[in-house]
DNA sequence: CGTGTGACCGTTT
DNA sequence: GAAACGGCCACAC
């Protein structure tokens, strides 16, 4: 059942707490998925109800189109940003992640 | 059933 | 730190 997949991720995206954020391989892992593709490809169809902004590559940035809102809406919540990419290291919310209340 | 593309990842140069 | 290469899985044609 694609469906069953595709909730998984969606709850998994959701379940990522404000001011933090976690990478596509990251919310795959957290689904049960192996590729962070289909993250990506969820997030596409319905991302629009998710809590995408907290989605990110392992290195920090993301794709061209998100990158606006990406920006805007991380720094709303409080998230750093340095030159255009997130600072995974005070943010990621996994693999000896760190409480962003430095 | 084969090919191409993509909101990706990890390693190497 | 940035760019290039290969590999992974799912979907459209």
């Amino acid at each position: 059942m694609d469906e069953a997949r595709h909730e998984r991720i969606r709850a998994a995206v959701t379940a990522i707490p404000e001011g933090w954020v976690a990478t596509y391989g990251d919310v795959a892992a957290a689904a049960g998925e192996r590729s962070a593709r289909v993250v990506g490809h969820v997030l596409r169809e319905d991302g629009a109800d998710l809590p995408w902004h907290r989605v990110l590559r392992s290195d920090g940035t993301c794709a061209p189109h998100l990158v606006e809102e990406q920006h805007a809406r991380l720094r709303a919540e409080g998230v750093e940003i340095r030159d255009g990419r997130v600072v995974l290291a005070n943010h990621r919310l996994a693999g000896g992640s760190r409480a962003p209340d430095v």
